[in-house]
DNA sequence: CGACATGTTGAGATGGATCAACACTTGTGG
DNA sequence: CCACAAGTGTTGATCCATCTCAACATGTCG
């Protein structure tokens, strides 16, 4: 989707930083310089509350910007934990400006990449305050699968999956068991199939009218 | 907060648009052609399922803008409307392009701006997500009560306040019935008080302590 | 005056939470 | 090679935060 802008980006690179999963890019409190944007693997961000609840805002993929919301106070107020290994193209703080000032039209691109990361946010914030749980976890099922091959992760129809029940349970909001329970209702009634292989979805519109969801039809450079 | 930015807007300006309480400013499933920034009053942004289930995203108060997360399809995903009378600065899609050629600080602006609205949006997601009721009404109450302030529309502390039980139910994917009893308890317990006047808080910490919510320190011009 | 929006309260129902096991796999150190 | 810990998935039993249904009160407005 973002091939264009990404390549551009990364001339304004300053190197590039490899994680394992597991690794936390940016920790909460946190007050990084460094903007990234995703090369390869996936990675959640999150924030938490004091006693340990934790919610998923939204799952990085390859494309994704990240570092711009976190720097808009001195302590970063989300946390970024990688759930494969990852390539990050990264940049200092200090040469987004410069960026703007010579080419605006990266400028341009970075605003429609934070804008569309929020259209993400906007649409799990719609699961987790009125979607049952079986319908959160089908549209979340279908929206993750959809952008993983709209990247040309999938084989066949089947994405590789790093993504857990535990995950799943603090996107969407939900418990851990209600989530297990939730999916063997969703498996048994074949809208999805899950093994070492990846993730499958057999019937991808049952899905979408389930969750009443239906993803936007991507643009490149929308705008104007 | 952001007043500088608003005056350079306002050079691109097309038009003011005034609509009345209630009225939508952009609708779900539209297709707006128009940017804006709030001049002057509330409204809600909201997405609903086509059973009529809505979820309010964030409340946008003078100085917020509209229409770009909107315009990131042919059809809005998400509506607009006024909770009170507006007065809006609006400008054409089409000026946006040209507006980051040539002043690439304001581009900047919008960028920010964006990130902002995201890390409300954040929030919120974190309240509906993980939050208890007690919790996410007093960081709403909290968070809409320093907003305002900050924008001046204090008087004395107490703030005119256009939001009803049922929008706050629909922020926080609760049941008006739930938000009512919740709030009670919170009056009970002296957090808030509310009359024609407007809103007061009289212990705002208390507040911020039980819903483990500390507002960011607002920055202007926070990048670079 | 009635129609409508908003707030309030009670009673009962339920989706999802919590607590508690247990199975399976993987990695690790002895 | 085995014992063990840690991460993940699964399932049952029970509880409760919140929902739904149903009234009713108040204020505004045409």
């Amino acid at each position: 989707v973002v091939d264009d802008e990404l390549e551009h980006l990364q001339k304004f690179k300053s190197g590039e930083r490899h994680v394992d999963a597991g690794d936390m890019v940016i920790a909460e409190g946190a007050t990084p310089g460094r903007l990234y944007t995703v090369l390869e693997g996936w990675a959640i961000r999150f924030k938490t509350l004091s006693d340990g609840r934790r919610q998923i805002l939204n799952f990085l993929l390859p494309g994704d910007f990240l570092g711009l919301q976190e720097r808009l106070s001195d302590v970063s107020p989300v946390g970024v934990e990688a759930l494969t290994p990852m390539r990050l193209c990264s940049f200092p703080l200090s040469g987004l400006w410069p960026l703007y000032a010579r080419f605006p039209s990266l400028g341009f691109d970075v605003t429609w990449l934070v804008a569309h990361e929020e259209s993400i946010v906007d649409d799990t914030l719609l699961s987790v305050g009125r979607r049952t749980a079986l319908e959160s976890v089908a549209m979340l099922l279908l929206h993750l699968h959809k952008r993983a091959t709209q990247l040309d992760l999938a084989t066949d129809g089947c994405v590789a999956f790093p993504v857990t029940q535990t995950h799943i349970a603090d996107a969407l909001g939900l418990s851990l068991v209600h989530v297990n329970r939730t999916m063997r209702r969703l498996r048994q009634l074949g809208l999805y199939a899950l093994d070492a292989e990846g993730l499958r979805l057999p019937n991808p519109r049952a899905l979408a009218r389930l969750a009443d969801w239906y993803g936007t039809p991507p643009r490149v450079r929308p705008l104007i």
